[in-house]
DNA sequence: CAGCTGAACGTTAGCGCTAACGTCGGCATG
DNA sequence: CATGCCGACGTTAGCGCTAACGTTCAGCTG
C-alpha cells in the first residue's frame, strides 16, 4: 500500500531533479523550459501517473479547461445538444461536465452557477425558460453562454432560427394545398415556442388565410398534450386537414390521436414536427419536420465559450443558426373531401418552389 | 464595481468579529461554536451572498457535497436514471455533476475519474460495457457504485434483475401458448444483455421447448437491429409467433418490421420488450415489456454512494433490484394456425405459477 | 572586458479552506 | 484552593497549484 496514490507536482519535480515551477511549466507546456529538460518531465510524470490536481489548479486562479454545461436532460433535444458539445469540447481538450437542471423546479439557481464557476472556465446553459436563473447568471463571474434563450439575453447566445423554421413548415403545408391548418403550441415560457407560434400567424396572415382560434391549440411540448390536442381538433366540426405541432413529440402525440379517431396520417391529415429528433426518420409514419442544426448549435456555442474564456471579447453576441424543412412522409398534397377537386388540385397547387 | 465579486470565509468572519475557524465551524454546522454567534454568523454570511469555495474545500482535504455520474447519456434508460439519481441527491442536499461519455468510444478513462475525484465525494458509475474502464475505477481513490455492472465488479454495484426479467418475460409468452418465440439480443457485451439472453434459453429449456438457433438472432439494442432482425425471423419458412426483444427499443424496431411485412402486432406475432422505456406506454401497440425499477435503482444507488463516503464501510455490497413484468397490448394468447388447437391449448398450458 | 540581455531556471507568497492543535476561561471535584 | 476538565474559541500549517518575482549564466556588444 503507497503512502500516497496520486503524486504531486512537487513530487514530480523532485523526482526529475528540477523545481516545482519547472516541472509546472513543463507540464502545461508554457515557455521556459529546455526541450530536453521538458520531455524528461513530461515522461516521469507520466511513469509516475500524475494528473494536475484542477481543484488546485483553479484555485491558485489558473484555467481548468473544464467546461460545464447547465440544462435539464429530460428531450431527446437537450441530451443530443450535450452529447454534442461534449465531442467538441473534447476536440478542444476540454472537459465537459453536465448539471442536471431538475425538470420544472425552480431552486434558487445562483447555488449552481456558484459551484460551477468554482470548477469550470465558462458554463453553457441551455435554458430555454425566461427564468430567474438570468439574474444570477448575470452575476456570475464566468463566460456564459446560453442556448435558445430568446432575444432578452445580455450574454452571447446561440439559437435556432425556430421563427423561419415555423415559416417554412407552414408554407410547406400551404404548398401542398391545405387551407385549414391547426397549430398545437409548445409551452409558452419559451421563446422558442412562441416564435413558431408567431411564425405560424404571420405565415397564414401572409397567404391570407383566416385565422381560426379554434384551430389554435395549447400544448406544452409533451405527447400527451399533443394527443389531447388533437382530439380538440378533430371533434371539431370543420377540422383542419393539416396540423403543425411545435415539436415532434407533440406531433406524434397528435398522430395518436388521430389515428384512434380512424383517419391516417397523411391521408387524411398531414403533420409537421419540430426538431427532427432520431426517432422521427424511424417512426412510422416517418415524420415531416423542421431539423435544429444540433451539430452547429453545439459547435458553436462551444467555440464561443472558448473564445470567451480566451479573453476574446466577443461582445454579446447572438448566433442564430438555420433551420431546415425535412420533408417525409406526414405530409402530402390535399385531398380534396370532393373527389371531383382531385385533379385540378393536383395541377392548382401553389408552386413547390 | 466591487472589489471582489464573491466574498471569502475570512471577510466574513472579519465582518462577524470572529475568527476564520468559527466562521468556518458555523457554517459547516460543526460544534464548537454557542448558538448566538452561530446565528449571527450564518446571517451575515447570507447577506454577504457567501458561498463556499468547493475546490478550496476539497483541495483541503474536506467533503463537497458534490456526487458525479458518469454515464452514456444517449438512451432514455440512462438520462432517465441520471435524472432520478439528481433528484435523491438534491434531497440529501448534495449536488450532482454528470460527465457525460462519449458514446462508444473508449479514452483513456482514467482522467475522467481523477477529474471527478478532484471534485466530488463519490462517483457513480452506469457503464453497462465490461470495459477497461474498471481497472482505473479500482485505483480511483474515491467511494464507487457501479450501475449494471455484472458480477465481475470489485466494488458495490446496483442493477436490475436482469435474468429474472427476461424469464417472467418468456414465461408470460409461453403461458399464452406461444411456442416458436424468438429473442433480439441486445449487445453482449453488455452484461445485462447477456442475462437476458440467459433467461431465454433457460426458460426455453424448462419448458421442453425446443431451441432453434434461427429464432435467436443478433441485435444491438438498436431501433435498427430490431428492424434488422424481424426481417429475418420474418422470412423463416416456419416464423415465429412471438418475439422478445432485449430491450424496448429494438422491440419497436421489430414491430415496424412486422407491420411493413402486413402483419399485425399482437394479431399475428407478440412482441414483449425490455426496460419499460416511457413512451412504451404511449406508442401503439402499448408495449408489454419488463419493467426495470429505475427509481429504484436511482435511489439505492445514491444511497449506497452516500453511505460509503460517510464511511461505512459497505464492504462490496452489490444490490439487484426486481424487474417487473408490465403486460399491455403487445401480446395476446396464440391463436393457432389450426383453430382446432385452440382449446387443447390453453388447458395445455404450463402451471401458471 | 564591463555591461547588458534574455532564456532557463528557482523561490516566495498566496488562492480559500479545514484539521489539528493551541488557549482560555468557567465550573465541578477532592 | 489546587486540580482537572470541557466547551468555546483562536492560531498555525498545510492541501496542490500558479503568478510574480528572483537568480544564474551563456552569449553578445562596443
Amino acid at each position: 500500500m503507497m503512502k500516497r496514490q496520486y503524486p504531486t507536482l512537487a513530487e514530480v519535480a523532485k523526482v526529475a531533479g528540477v523545481s516545482l515551477m519547472t516541472a509546472s511549466r513543463a507540464i502545461n507546456n508554457r515557455p521556459g523550459v529546455s526541450p530536453e529538460k521538458r520531455e524528461d518531465i513530461l515522461r516521469i510524470a507520466d511513469e509516475m501517473g500524475y494528473v494536475v490536481n484542477r481543484a488546485a489548479q483553479k484555485l491558485s486562479g489558473a484555467r481548468t479547461r473544464i467546461i460545464a454545461v447547465v440544462a435539464e436532460l429530460h428531450t431527446p433535444f437537450t441530451s443530443d445538444l450535450v452529447l454534442g458539445m461534449g465531442a467538441v469540447a473534447r476536440a478542444a481538450d476540454y472537459e465537459m461536465l453536465v448539471y442536471s437542471l431538475p425538470v420544472c423546479d425552480r431552486r434558487p439557481p445562483g447555488s449552481i452557477l456558484d459551484l460551477l464557476r468554482q470548477i469550470a472556465d465558462g458554463v453553457i446553459v441551455i435554458l430555454p425558460y425566461e427564468s430567474d436563473y438570468l439574474e444570477s447568471v448575470v452575476s456570475a463571474h464566468i463566460p456564459v453562454v446560453t442556448i435558445e434563450q430568446g432575444a432578452i439575453s445580455a450574454f452571447p447566445s446561440v439559437t435556432a432560427d425556430n421563427y423561419q423554421g415555423g415559416r417554412s413548415a407552414l408554407q410547406h403545408l400551404i404548398e401542398l394545398g391545405h387551407r385549414r391548418i391547426a397549430f398545437i403550441s409548445g409551452n409558452d415560457r419559451l421563446t422558442s415556442a412562441r416564435d413558431r407560434r408567431r411564425a405560424y400567424r404571420d405565415v397564414l396572415a401572409q397567404a391570407r388565410l383566416p385565422y381560426d382560434p379554434d384551430l389554435e391549440v395549447t400544448g406544452d411540448f409533451s405527447r400527451k398534450s399533443g394527443f389531447e390536442a388533437a382530439n380538440k381538433l378533430l371533434a371539431l366540426p370543420d377540422r383542419p386537414t393539416a396540423i403543425f405541432a411545435a415539436n415532434d413529440i407533440s406531433a406524434y402525440g397528435a398522430i395518436a390521436a388521430i389515428r384512434e379517431a380512424g383517419l391516417s396520417v397523411p391521408g387524411d391529415i398531414s403533420v409537421v414536427g419540430f426538431d427532427d429528433i432520431p426517432i422521427a426518420s424511424q417512426l412510422h409514419p416517418q415524420l415531416t419536420t423542421v431539423r435544429q442544426p444540433l451539430q452547429q448549435m453545439a459547435r458553436a456555442s462551444v467555440n464561443l465559450l472558448l473564445a470567451l474564456v480566451a479573453g476574446l471579447d466577443a461582445p454579446s453576441e447572438q448566433i442564430v443558426l438555420p433551420t431546415q424543412l425535412i420533408v417525409r412522409e406526414s405530409t402530402v398534397a390535399l385531398r380534396g373531401r370532393r373527389r371531383a377537386d382531385a385533379a385540378t388540385r393536383t395541377a392548382a397547387a401553389p408552386s413547390l418552389r
